[in-house]
DNA sequence: GAGTGGTCTAGACCACCAG
DNA sequence: TGGTGGTCTAGACCACTCC
């Protein structure tokens, strides 16, 4: 009984630290996306700890939704969530279950004054610089939201439209390049009535009701990462939470 | 080794089979409400299992919000869940984290002709009855949100409004007089404006943007349970979820 | 039939809480 | 200090998938 990789008679659980390997194992490359894990048995030995230590691991990463699992075949790295989040939508026809996630369209980065709002979750001085990430959400050519995510500068200096865009998202981003898979801590919403900035991206009229969206992410280790407000047209189409 | 009061080899596992065990000796009264269960070692004891197969037992129930677990302390039974469910409000104030959850009213009970949109989920031909619970939410004496919740009169002969009440709901009636835990299975969130008879009843005008919410449960071996329509003014409250 | 995830055991030790 | 939940092991067997 040597330790190889994991140290031992740490204040972390083995198992912990077993989810911590694979994430970097992932994050590092080594692991791909869509690829299958060593098996139970095999990260057991490579590990050495016992298998059950390494399923009860593998069973909290597959809560968070960073695997899957299939009985008889494997366990799968899952590709990054996008940044609409886990809830589809629904189109309500009659009981059709066509459940649709909109596409993303990047309308602009910058640094800006962040909200007064966004100040407590993401522990920034009020009037601090921020990243503002603005998106366009459609479902089939039609416009359904609006989106405006920020970021605390000094988390990540360097930050632009198009290398977001090519990760495929801002979670993607995190994953691929800064090695933060990224976990909702909360969720609030809100019905309102749309201002007429919000109406003109909107392609709808002032007034237009719609539902405000407050989202805080933060990475597996519970520190704040991201605070989103979506404003959103659902009259036709359902929120589905699961 | 000898069977005791499991069934071995069965096709359910072992852990289920402790799960519909609990389960039962809390509807009959045997393991009391917010008191302490007995320990894993004893538990294991009792139905001639291994502690590891009581603990995932026990995980899974936690999970599902019917236990609670301390260390070093022992193992609680919850009180049943409310009829508002597991969605808490927000008052949206100075990053106040003052969460409430409203005050039930049950208004009538009936029995209607389901609505079209019920009948797939509960199985039901159209036009067939089915009972009615009417409620109105409050949050501070102010009207907040209008509740109708529908279920099968095959499944729940007999029911009156009275019972309900004293039983705190119709959920907890649910668990306590027919050993039936419910459990969410979907919940579909759509933006709406009030038409003239919720809009009396919420002492709203009529026009107004509100949070249309379709509910789904269903007991824990996946049977249609319940499908509910709630009607919520929250311009000034938010959905937490979490 | 070989290989994978899923279940189960018996026994050990640790971390936390209460009296 | 004794009892509780939490972690971990080594080894066994079952259930499923794919070749």
């Amino acid at each position: 009984m040597q330790d190889k990789t994991l140290q031992k008679l740490q204040k972390q659980p083995l198992y912990r630290q077993v989810e911590e390997h694979i994430l970097s194992k992932i994050n590092e490359g080594y692991f791909l996306i869509n690829e299958a894990l060593p098996s139970e048995w095999d990260l057991a030995k490579l590990l050495d700890v016992s298998q059950g230590t390494v399923r009860k691991a593998l069973t909290e990463l597959v809560e968070y939704g960073i695997l899957s699992r299939q009985q008889g075949v494997g366990t799968f790295v899952n590709p990054p969530p996008s940044d609409w989040g886990k809830f589809p939508l629904n189109v309500s026809d009659k009981s059709n279950l066509i459940q649709e996630e909109p596409k993303q369209e990047i309308l602009s980065l910058s640094k800006v004054t962040i909200p007064d709002a966004a100040t407590h979750f993401l522990n920034l001085r009020r009037a601090q610089q921020a990243w503002q990430i603005t998106s366009l959400w459609r479902l089939n050519a039609k416009v359904i939201a609006v989106d405006y995510a920020y970021l605390s500068c000094e988390f990540l200096e360097h930050l632009s439209a198009r290398v977001i865009k090519e990760s495929g998202g801002l979670y993607s981003f995190l994953q691929r390049k800064h090695a933060t898979h990224i976990a909702v801590k909360e969720e609030q919403l809100f019905v309102m009535r749309l201002a007429k900035e919000e109406a003109v991206l909107l392609q709808a009229d002032t007034a237009d009701a719609a539902t405000l969206i407050i989202r805080m992410t933060q990475n597996l280790n519970a520190e704040p990462i991201e605070w989103r407000k979506r404003i959103l047209l659902n009259h036709e189409f359902a929120i589905v939470i699961r």
